[in-house]
DNA sequence: GTTTGATTATGTTATTTAACACAAATATAA
DNA sequence: TTATATTTGTGTTAAATAACATAATCAAAC
């Protein structure tokens, strides 16, 4: 954790954040009440039970945020991308954190003071009404998961990880490798398996030539297939 | 569902509502634009893939928020009590419902239009923050919900899901007795199970003498080593 | 460059839970 | 009431998946 004094200019100026609907006056507010930090690949951003003391922004690099559950058992409850937010719900609910957050490549995040943000969210209702919609959008991706997780069995959880794993990280320039490169454990605890059988059920997708496999890079081979597997659970 | 002329006054004027923030003036607003509706138990409030017409309060009764997932197995995502809101997460994502809402008691909803709403979050910010305060728990609720689900095994996640239903209904006057009645299928959707084992695992909680079975009433006869059996999965 | 630890891979066994079958009890309707 | 459907209860079998064991491969540290 290194703080940064070249402060990222997208999570508050580009046209894919949430603040594009302040005006310049309230960006500038936010662009002097924020500190910036670089993180190393595995580190941890947070942990479970921690305080925030504000809203943090991911502005590069990737983010898997989990939660331990039974038996200290990994389930990764979301994988966040620049520019996205991470441990925002914490915040908003005025809780502690309920997960934790890990930078799965080397990451540089901002984190906006929670005073000047309920100002700011206070002063532009068009601010949280943003806000009221990302709650909505995730929330619904929440209970998708739960009813994914626990009613499909292995191939199509895993078939369905793939999936947001590639409509959230992206191809690479070949149009099929996702872009994102995650272990097997992480791939199993994101589609609640263990790790044999996520290593196994990714053999037997290699073998079905849906997927083709080099190392952590997961080529779509066949993203009809893919996506059968995952509907039929 | 029957459209009712003795209109419900505690959805906006209770001390528990998320309305208490507003003014004389911006209630009645509210109370202008609303029409209130009885459904009996049984019925349908809405569907999944149904558009959304308003926000929905329920004012009485008790209902259960469903989805359908592989093979039209029923996942019970949510149970609402009064005063409540159902069906807001659609609403505020502008999408069309992703799950469906039935009505286990009769019930007595209020339907406030969309556009009045986003106009009184726009004009008063503390109920945009209620709102937002609204849905970061509910997120909360929902990522502790998808961990439980997968990974504690049949006797852990039935006695969370007696626990819960404990602290949302309450006990009745015996302080004893889970003040909701629902079926064994019910508690067996909301548990992540199979009817037969959720029986099963009732009658052994039965043996026990952590509970004692009386139909549909489950009165809890041992708090502590019930909420064991929740922690430990 | 070697050692050490982590990750990936694969086979076997044990456990959990669903699926199925059917009976009894209860609620609902004719 | 009697008939019919629904819910509850219980036993048996089958399927899915975790747990465990062990080896091979790869990466990082010394």
């Amino acid at each position: 954790m290194i703080h940064n004094r070249n402060k990222c200019e997208k999570c508050i100026d580009s046209q894919n954040s949430i603040f594009k609907v302040l005006n310049q006056r309230e960006k500038e507010l936010l662009t002097k009440h924020r500190i910036c930090t670089n993180y190393k690949k595995g580190e941890i951003i947070f942990r479970e039970g921690d305080r925030p003391s504000g809203l943090i922004c991911l502005c590069e690099g990737k983010v898997k945020v989990f939660k331990e559950g039974v038996g200290g058992r990994e389930q990764i409850i979301r994988m966040a991308k620049p520019i996205g937010f991470i441990g925002y719900r914490a915040m908003f609910a005025g809780d502690n954190y309920i997960s934790s957050a890990l930078a799965i490549e080397d990451c540089e995040i901002c984190m906006i003071e929670k005073e000047i943000l309920i100002k700011l969210i206070k002063s532009n209702s068009d601010l949280a009404l943003e806000f009221i919609n990302t709650f909505a959008i995730e929330l619904g991706f929440s209970n998708n998961r739960t009813v994914t997780l626990t009613q499909k069995h292995i191939r199509g959880r895993l078939a369905e990880s793939l999936l947001f794993l590639k409509d959230t990280f992206g191809y690479e320039e070949d149009k099929a490798t996702i872009k994102v490169y995650l272990s097997r454990e992480d791939l199993a605890n994101l589609s609640n398996m263990t790790t044999s059988n996520a290593i196994r059920t990714l053999s037997s997708f290699a073998t079905e030539k849906v997927l083709a496999i080099d190392g952590r890079r997961l080529k779509i081979l066949n993203l009809k297939e893919l996506s059968k597997i995952s509907e039929l659970g």
